[in-house]
Formats: C-alpha cells, structure tokens, sequence
DNA sequence: CTGAAAGCGCTTACAG
DNA sequence: CTGAAAGCGCTTACAG
C-alpha cells in the first residue's frame, strides 16, 4: 500500500465516491460507516473510527445530501422566495439569511416571485417537491396556497413583510406601524406638516402598516389624512410607481415639503422624475423612505430613510426557524429595532 | 366515491402524496403510473391514461425530484455561485438566471461567495454533494477547487467574469476587453484626455481585460499608460475601494476630468468621497464606469457606464448550458454585446 | 461493538 | 400494453 502513493490524489477524478466505497475500503460495514462518519461514535471501537475517517479522507467523501434526504424525509435545503431580487435591500436580506442558514448547514435555494401570485405558489409547489425544510418567505404575496398551507406541516417564516393573511404567522422584520409613527414623530419635531404620500398598492401588509402609523401619528397633532395628498398608481415595479406618481405631485397647485415614500424603491422613481422635469426642485423637497437601502449612503444621500441593517436578518431569521424546530417558536413577532440614516440636510434642520 | 365529494380538497393535509398511492389510487404499477406521468404514453392504453391521470388530479399528486434524482443520479438543481449579492448587478443577473432556468424546468440554488476562495470551494463540495446539474459562477474566484474540478464530468459555465485560470473554459458576459477600447474611444472622440483610473485588485480577469483594452486604445492615441494615474486599494468591497482611491486623486495636484472606474460600484463610492469632502467638485467631473448598474438611471445619472441588460444574462447563459448537454458546446465566448448609457451632461458635449 | 436488511420515492431495463 | 424487481445513496431499528 505504502508503495506509489497517487501524490494526495483525493477525488480529482471522474466519480462521485459513495459509502460503499468507503465502507469497502476501510473494511466495514455501510451501517458502522454511516455512524462514524455522522459522529455516532460511541459504538464503535476507536481502531474502526480510525480507520473510516482514513478512508473518508483519502476518497474525498463526502455524503450526498441526496441519500440523507430520501432516507430521512427531509432535506437540508431552506427555500427563500423573494419578491424581487431587483431590490437591493432584499438581495441583500436574502444574501443574510443565506449566510445565517449556511452557518446551521443549511443551503438555501433562492427563488424570485416577481411578486406575482402564481408564481409563488409554483415555487411553493417546488418546495415542498424538493422536500424544503422550510420555507422563507421575503415579500410574501397573498396567494391560493399560501392559504392551503397554512395548517400544513410546512414550516414558513415571512420576512420584511408580514404574512398577508394570517395574524398568527412568524415574522422576522421592523414595526411597520412603529416605524410610519416614529417617520411622523420626527417630521412633526421639525416642522415638517406639508407632506405628500406615495405609495404603490397597498395590499401588501407592510405598506398599509406603514402609513396607518404614519397617518395616526400625524391625526394625533391635528393633520388629518384629507390634509395629506396621496399619489398612488399601479404597478409591481416601485421604480415605475415612483416616477409616475411624482409626476403628478409636481403638477400640484402646493408643493408639499415632504415626499414620504412608502419604500426607498418608489423614492428613487420620483427622484428620477424630479431630476427629469425639475431638477432644482430637487432642493426643495425632503425626500423620505422607508427600508433603508444599503446603496443610500453611497449614491442616494438625499434620501433620509428608516431600517435596519440587512445583516440583521439572517440571524434572526435563522433564530426563528430553530425556535420552531426545537418546538418553542416565538410567540410575538421578531420586530428588529429599525434605526434612521438622515441626510446632512435634514438632521441640520434641528 | 361520487359521495362526500370532499370538495376538492387535493393535498391539503399533512402527508405528501407519493407514486405508490397514485399508483394504487389508479390500479395501476408504479412502472406504470411513472411511465404515464412521465409523458411515455405510447406504450399506455388510452384507459390507463386516463386513470392515472385522474388519480394524479385528485390526490395533488407532483413527483418529490428527490426521487428522481437519487435513482438517475442527477437532479434538477443548478448551482449559482455569485460573488456578491450586494452588488444590484450581479443579483439582477443572478435573478435573469433563475428566470431562464426555471422555464427549462431547473431550480437554481443560490450562494454568495462573497469573492472568497474557501467559500467558493466550500459550495463547490456541497454543489456535488447535491449532484447539481451544473455550476454557474457568476463572477469567480481563483480557487483550489475551481482547479481541481476542471476535468470532472461537472458542468461549469462562467458568467460576468471568465475563468480565471482557463481560456478555454465557457463565458457568458460582455468581451470586457472591447469595452475598454470602446470606452477609450468615446474618451477620445470627445476630446477627453485627462483621465484617471480607479480599480481595485486586478486579479479579476474582467477589471484586468478592461484595463487593457482602455490602455490599448488610449497608446495608440499617443496617450501612455505614465501619463495616466492610477488609483488602487486592497478590498474586496468595491464601494469602499473606491472612497478611498477618490480620496488619492482629491489630492492630486492637477485633477483628472475623466475618472474611470473599473466597475459601477467603485464608482459609487468615490462619488461618495468627493460628495462628502467638496460637493461642487462633482460638476466638473465626468464620471465612467463598468456593468451599468440597474439603478443607475434611476439614481446615479451622474454616472456613464457600459454594460448589458441584466435580462439578456439569463436566457444566454441556460442557451450554453443546453449546448454543452446536447454535446455541442459553443468553441468561443458567448459575448453579449454591451451598450453605453450615457448621462445628459456627457452626450451633450458632442 | 458490528452487520444484514429494509426502505425513503423514483425510473427503467426486462420479461411477459 | 403492463408489472415485478433492482437499484440510486443513505440511515436506522434490530439482531447478534
């Protein structure tokens, strides 16, 4: 044996290297080798354990995930549905909540839901085919089988935007309803009362939060929601949305001072169309969003915003799901404490 | 059965429907109903068919891949590996990836490398333990593993940046060499001459081609590679890269008109540097970079770049793969051909 | 301390 | 036209 040793050739070549191999090699048993090398080692004589993690490493084994899976019913693989991975804040969250899942062993298999309803409960379909330990949903969109799964025994946390029809559903993501209260609070403290509203369709939870705390805060001071111009138009892409919708604030009669975006997304869309019709308008205007976009502080330093940092998710998200499996799940919501990034402009208001 | 017609209530509840009850659902073999829901109905009676099909619908029958993929040794998961999740290009392109797989009947798995060689090996390992049907790095890293791979039966396609240790290997991106050139050559066209580059390691085929084809162009316009300076930093975060580089060139005696950034998001940073230390100084700057960052019409009109629409990433990409399992690979890169996008400021100088 | 055997959900020659 | 059987890579009672 010790004679022309292959120079450390491990598995460079051709064929995947199965247990058998392994048990075969190191003369055992496929059972005794499938218990060493998952750590089962206190039935097992110390020579045997020796010589499996050996032959481990001079095959370059390594279990396929697959065999597990099939044996035990279940996959290491955690679905993540994102709405829309054209929004850097949720790339970034699904970036977080990937390296979290990795850390537990996990691999994530990340999906784009277009926000559309059918495509989310294709991908829904999809994991529970692939056997999905979980499912993470980021931007959930309310859809058939979201509610056919809902007493399933499919484990679903909902990310960022809380599930759309269902109060008792794990949540991982900022007070919405606080975070539109403290936007109004901070507005209110500088004297801010000449406000207009975009928004996109708001039967996505976390918008509709958003501006009740906004609007309940601002009727508390004696502004009231007829006071304050809505521009609303349709469409999935906030970008879009923002551009439209500031259009038609730029032909009104009053600027208001404060254009108070329900998402960063829709923020940057208006932006453009400022720049486009207007551009010293631009100075005129406090632009507010909210999510707080990981490109803020580089590119879009006009933007004050609130959130949190995505990094923040992942951990928290991964936290949720063990909770669960340890069968001690969260009774409240997982709010994370948003934070304000204020441009120099606005904090030198104060 | 018509009786207590349980209103169609599918798979609803809790136990996953396998082919053994569809198939005994359907008084039928399991061969059978495989062959059936497998689209061989040549060799079915139009009856059997029918029934099993019937019994599919009614118990909410959809094949568990996992299956599959154990007994044919291969399964319907691609591998994505991206550099960088934070950067909007590469998750757009990530996301045009998934769309094109996903119309082949794939499921992408997603990982973020975060530019780092072990990480990059570490899902390399998990990728085959996952019999993935094929890898694609969109952005890679030298690694050992990348290496040692090569000539493994695994499918790799490169995108946005070529292999870095193997010409031969399959690309989908732009031909980061002509983009240099051709960004040179607007420079000139435009009288631009004084003109400084920003980049940050070079160890990346894609910055180093672009650098290239830029020096190429500018030489045989009298202007050498002395004559134009040079910033770089250590990191792999391009946007801090870049704030620092701007600081260097903030201090230069003469300033540059044209600062030239190997990538967007270097650009973003060193707008940020000088945003924050002399505002006004962005006027007189024109600002270049690489990729054409989906925001950047929205955000950064300040900006020029050049790139491909992230959309055309996806279908390219699956087109290769499909080409290297129909065993006709494409013998040269696949270059999607890149497009300026110009701000006002710049075109206008014309 | 160790191994033979069953079985997870599927597909596919092979035999009828 | 259809089915019994083997087998993909693994784990886990069960028996020894």
């Amino acid at each position: 044996m010790p004679s022309a040793p292959r120079r450390k050739q491990k598995n460079t070549s051709n064929k995947r290297v199965s247990l058998a191999m392994v048990a075969a090699h190191a003369n055992v048993s496929t059972a005794t080798a499938s218990r060493i090398i998952n750590g089962i080692t206190n039935k097992a004589s110390e020579q045997t354990i020796l010589q499996v993690k050996k032959s481990v490493a001079e095959l370059g084994y390594r279990p396929a995930s697959i065999g597990r899976a099939l044996r035990c019913q279940e996959s290491r693989m955690v679905g993540v549905l994102a709405a829309s991975l054209a929004n850097p804040t949720m790339s970034a969250i699904a970036s977080s909540i990937e390296w979290a899942l990795r850390d537990e062993g996990f691999i994530m298999s990340l999906c784009d839901t277009h926000q559309e309803a059918d495509i989310q409960d294709e991908y829904l379909l999809e994991m529970r085919a692939q056997l999905a330990r979980a499912v993470v949903i980021v931007g959930a969109v309310q859809s058939p089988l979201l509610t056919d799964y809902r007493n399933s025994d499919m484990t679903f946390v909902f990310v960022n935007r809380p599930a759309p029809d269902q109060e008792s559903a794990l949540y991982v993501g900022i007070d919405n309803y606080q975070a539109g209260v403290d936007v109004a609070e901070l507005l209110l403290q500088h004297g801010k009362k000449n406000i207009a509203i975009i928004h996109a369709s708001l039967d996505q939870t976390a918008a509709e939060e958003r501006r009740r705390g906004l609007l309940d805060r601002l009727a508390k001071a004696g502004i009231h929601s007829d006071q304050i111009p809505h521009a609303h138009a349709e469409g999935l892409n906030h970008l879009e949305v923002g551009y439209q919708c500031m259009g038609n604030i730029l032909n009104m009669a009053e600027r208001p001072e404060v254009i108070l975006c329900l998402s960063d997304m829709l923020a940057f869309g208006a932006y453009r169309r400022v720049q486009e019709t207007e551009l010293s308008a631009t100075d005129d205007m406090t632009f507010f969003g909210f999510d707080d976009n990981p490109l803020n502080p580089w590119i879009a330093n006009w933007l004050n915003s609130v959130g949190v940092p995505a990094e923040l998710y992942g951990p928290a998200t991964v936290a949720t799901l063990k909770a669960i499996w340890n069968h001690s799940p969260p009774t409240t919501p997982t709010y994370l404490s948003h934070k304000f990034r204020l441009n120099k402009a606005f904090t030198e208001v104060k």
